[in-house]
DNA sequence: GTCTATACTTCGATAGAC
DNA sequence: GTCTATCGAAGTATAGAC
């Protein structure tokens, strides 16, 4: 995503090396939100990861908060999609061990990510009013009338409330990202490995799955 | 915590009076800690928001790290008791639940501890070192061997990995005062009423206990 | 398009009068 | 113990030469 190969030949040299400036500054960026805070980091630190001199941050973008807005949108556009496109056809066993699965898969491929949206909910999401407008609540209300079609049918126990189901697989599987150091220091840890994370995803998927009633 | 009374008398009226003061500091920091991470507060503002210039923050702490971590000891000694006193004899259904309530309540009376707490463990508590140290491990090996002689016992199911149980515990309780935006947006509400906490508890319960195999 | 040098602002911290 | 005035560092942003 954030390395995206330009198709144009060298008709537009100038294109080019605009699109690589971009991506370079746009991943020094995404670490240094991410280890400091927007506040936290400053275009000194970026642009000397960047390897370019502060200026030229300043020339492809507008200031601060407009490089910070374009890490949070490609950030944004990676998310929810994967409870897009469910319907209340599918097998809610697939599907949430599928999601379950992936959510940490991602949590894992892309900490920075995670953390730097973490970071902007945390704070109040202040730069995110608008992403969080009434079609939200719209496009959350859609998701758990699937669940709620689910409880329904019976394929889900009745005391399970469609709402903080959706809140508990958010929350998680995002903990393996958002408060990595915490768990490597409570496995007495560097890294987590491989082995770490299909427990973790067992784990979770078994206690879900049964915990909403849902045989396999 | 926050409001301790002091026992003295007028005999030292000082002391009262840097009490008093302190206490004040540290309630206006914690919301501004909360609300803006700790490179985000300034000084300038938590002074204005305690009523008092700037220069007497100085005057009762160090500088701007000693009072962030007075803030963050005060949550700390909030923290882990919850899952200091159980043993293996310990009904695991009774112990869950109660976690699971305390917590969630936790996080609707504490939201801003849980908040800073929060945003340190997301940029790789980088104040907290020598919290997260060797003991860390230990104490929390001293948790999940309850959890496992609960699974030798055969109450628990022995597809749950004990670890993985009580990040599940921390992750599913936090996130009602960490994500409290996106979770009102999602619902489409300014803010969460009783029902809403009791919906989350009794859901998590049901799939956290039932997931787990424990039978109540 | 690139980069140096610098203007402008904010912030943490302290000196020193009261 | 309180508060004003100020210093020095750091950070954002831009002007202007190349």
């Amino acid at each position: 995503m954030l390395f995206k190969i330009d198709a144009e030949t060298s008709t537009r040299p100038a294109g080019r090396i605009r699109q690589k400036n971009e991506s370079i500054i746009l991943r020094a960026a995404e670490i240094e939100f991410a280890s400091s805070g927007y506040k936290g980091a400053s275009m000194n630190d970026i642009a000397q990861r960047a390897g370019l001199p502060k200026a030229n941050i300043h020339y492809y973008f507008k200031n601060k908060l407009g490089l910070y807005m374009a890490v949070i949108s490609d950030i944004i556009a990676l998310w929810d999609s994967t409870l897009n496109a469910i319907t209340p056809e599918d097998d809610p066993g697939e599907v949430l061990s599928r999601y379950i699965a992936r959510k940490v898969c991602f949590s894992v491929e892309n900490p920075l990510a995670s953390r730097i949206f973490a970071a902007e909910l945390v704070n109040g999401a202040p730069n995110m009013k608008e992403y969080f407008r009434e079609d939200y609540a719209q496009w959350f209300r859609g998701r758990t009338d699937v669940f709620g079609a689910w409880v329904s049918q019976g394929k889900i126990d009745p005391e399970v409330t469609p709402e903080h189901l959706i809140f508990l697989l958010w929350s998680s599987t995002q903990h393996y990202a958002d408060f990595a150091v915490q768990i490597k220091a409570a496995l007495g840890k560097d890294e987590l490995d491989e082995q770490d994370y299909l427990n973790a995803t067992a784990t979770l998927t078994h206690i879900i799955l049964k915990g909403c009633g849902i045989s396999r």
